[in-house]
DNA sequence: GCGTGAATAT
DNA sequence: CATATTCACG
């Protein structure tokens, strides 16, 4: 248990780590000359101004790391400021520029080598490739290619500021959808709405969704909500059941509450993207409620989705009916098979919390391949298809690109 | 409010 | 092209 990290004991011997900082001030007071003093304050300094820079990539997950340092930065610094003023000493000036420069070359220079804190970048660099927190928030991040540049910008208080400021404003919230569809692959739980900031990366198996355990509510934030149409200008705009924007921050200052001033720009609604645990809500819901006959009212409130509006269901409901009716079953008789099995799959079991032991919590055969198979002749006819109770077997396969090939004869 | 079709935007 | 939103009509 000895083991002292190798860079601080060997390598640099005249440095070496306090306990706190109020240990190292302590040992900084008792030695005479100011040159040494100087020495240690500045080394020790940029060594944590260097560790700084390594965490400020995972700042969001560190939080209180940056605080730290920040903080014993601070104090270092005034420790600094005092030595110098005592004897202005040029060597600081070696130091200065370090992180004055960092913050002016924003611009990702990799290849232009500054000689000069060509380590510090390199050190960066590796920090940068790392990239483990998974941002997908601040409205469409699909072509944010530049928003992570953003790191390099290091400044003195100003930052710390920052930092802290976003800290607490920060929101673990997240929603598996933005462009890339995610194709059963990957796709984080849901958020399960817990005030720790620090957003955990779990990912794990999507599979076996620990939601029924802890919570049923799904909080859905559309990811450019920030302003949806409000606007009730055009036409009798449905008020829509936008009930419930609880997905608003914490604190919600007033300061950029300006009414008139709403510029209101789309009056189209970000795209609700219908994650594969959406859905499998939804034709939980659907199902419960006896299928065909059930209403988007309905099965909205039963999915308890936040934030879902009727209009949303209804649509998704549209074309739930339209692609189960005429999707892969009908048209040609063969086997179905493969399909996303996205919506089968995922479909039947699960409110084992709800409660509703019910009875339609049978599942129901998923394949049913010997149907009556009388399309053989006439493909084009809709087959009756009659999904009520049971026969959900239907499956959500839209994404299975089994369009029906049956030429139509429009 | 609900179902559907169509226009339209992503 | 597929999907989602919105509008319009019954």
């Amino acid at each position: 248990m000895g083991s002292l990290p190798s860079e601080l004991t060997l390598d640099l011997r005249p440095t070496f780590l306090p306990k706190t900082i109020s240990d190292f001030l302590l040992d900084l007071s008792s030695i005479q000359p100011t040159s040494d003093k100087l020495s240690k304050l500045h080394d020790f300094l940029s060594r944590l101004e260097d560790e700084l820079k390594k965490i400020d990539a995972f700042k969001r997950e560190l939080p209180l790391c940056m605080f730290l340092l920040n903080d014993a930065i601070l104090v270092l610094k005034e420790e600094l400021e005092k030595c110098r003023v005592q004897n202005s000493l040029p060597v600081l000036e070696e130091f200065i520029p370090l992180k004055k420069e960092i913050d002016q070359s924003e611009e990702n220079n990799n290849d232009d080598d500054d000689n000069n804190n060509n380590e510090c970048r390199d050190k960066m660099n590796w920090m940068s490739s790392v990239q483990l927190w998974n941002n997908n928030n601040t409205t469409t991040n699909n072509n944010a290619s530049d928003q992570k540049h953003n790191h390099n910008k290091l400044e003195t208080k100003k930052m710390e500021e920052e930092e802290q400021s976003v800290t607490v404003a920060e929101e673990p919230i997240f929603q598996p959808c933005s462009s890339n569809r995610n194709g059963g692959s990957a796709f984080m739980p849901f958020s399960t709405y817990s005030s720790v900031p620090v957003t955990t990366v779990t990912l794990a198996a999507p599979k076996q969704e620990k939601e029924d355990t802890v919570i049923n509510r799904l909080s859905l934030l559309t990811p450019g909500m920030k302003s949806l149409r409000e606007g009730f200008g055009s036409r009798g705009s449905r008020g829509s059941s936008s009930r419930a924007v609880s997905s608003s921050p914490p604190t919600v200052h007033p300061s950029l509450r300006a009414g008139p001033l709403q510029p209101q720009q789309t009056s189209r609604k970000q795209r609700r993207c219908w994650s594969p645990e959406l859905h499998r809500r939804f034709v939980s819901a659907l199902q419960k409620l006896g299928g065909s006959q059930a209403t988007p009212k309905q099965i909205r409130e039963l999915m308890q989705v936040d934030g879902l509006t009727n209009d949303e269901v209804k649509s998704h409901l549209q074309k739930y009916r339209l692609h189960t009716r005429r999707g892969p079953a009908s048209s040609s008789n063969q086997s179905v098979v493969v399909l996303g099995g996205l919506w089968m799959s995922q479909e039947q079991y699960n409110e084992s919390s709800k409660g509703s032991s019910s009875a339609s919590g049978s599942p129901q055969s998923p394949l049913h391949l010997a149907t009556g198979s009388r399309g053989g002749t006439s493909p084009t006819e809709d087959d009756s298809l009659e999904d009520d109770e049971d026969a959900k077997s239907e499956n959500y396969s839209w994404k299975s690109h089994i369009q029906r090939p049956g030429k139509v004869g429009v």
